[in-house]
DNA sequence: ATAAAAACAGTAATAGTTATTATTTTTAAG
DNA sequence: CTTAAAAATAATAACTATTACTGTTTTTAT
């Protein structure tokens, strides 16, 4: 069995990943972890990102653009891309798991999990919109 | 202005598209295509899959897979990823504007479109699964 | 202190997709 | 029926995100 040896560098993407609410990207994470560990390789990054991805404390999110993307917040919930600035915002829909017991009616397999993904505009480029 | 000419090539991508119902990836288009016309390349494949979906006669999936697939069927649906198969299927959900519409509720911006993806075990991977 | 296991940095490799280019096909006009 | 411009093609190169490999360093239990 694979024991998990402390790393600073797990830590500090951890740490990182908590402040934030904006569902970074590898990269992003990255970006920012090298400020601490200057020589820190992006490979260290994506092993660490899916480590703690499969022992459940961060989840990995996917909204359609090509990137993965990372959350500290394991709770669930639902994701919205703004199609103005590309932000991905969070969306507390009450009563979710409702949408996957009706989504069963229609369905003649099982259905486990769910995925719900917006698209929209965010309300920073609405306002920005909106003076125009 | 760009005028659409003409192109075998993407009639028989347009044909073969509208005969499945299993959401096939480009690669999975090319090996069929290139039995009617086998020096057909993958670049011709994806160029016109992507012309199609531009235009709106088919729609491009991610179900979160890292693969784009595509569908010919372009009203509103959902999917589903059977996590035994690996098959995508459809899932036709009534009133599903209804989640989009209370999500609106819990989002100070604005949402227009939404996308959920189901996960869960086909009928036939039930089935199996009975029979041990 | 030591040594095995895990994690690391650096780099190569892979997969899916898009871009480039010289050639061929389509199509509207003469 | 030609012709010529525009679009599409095949072939291939390039790109992006991610994973795999390898020799070295760090962690941790003894």
């Amino acid at each position: 069995m694979k024991t998990l040896k402390y790393s600073r560098q797990r830590e500090c993407i951890k740490t990182f990943l908590m402040g934030r609410k904006d569902h970074p990207t590898a990269d992003t994470v990255y970006m920012h972890v090298r400020q601490e560990y200057p020589n820190i390789s992006l490979g260290t990054v994506y092993r660490n990102l899916t480590l703690l991805s499969d022992i459940g404390e961060i989840s990995r999110l996917n909204v359609g653009d090509g990137v993965d993307r990372f959350d500290a917040d394991t709770s669930p919930h639902q994701h919205i891309v703004c199609t103005c600035c590309g932000c991905v915002q969070d969306v507390y829909l009450p009563d979710a798991e409702k949408i996957l017991k009706y989504a069963g009616k229609f369905y003649d397999g099982m259905i486990t999990t769910q995925t719900i993904n917006f698209r929209g505009t965010c309300s920073d480029c609405l306002k920005i919109s909106n003076n125009n």
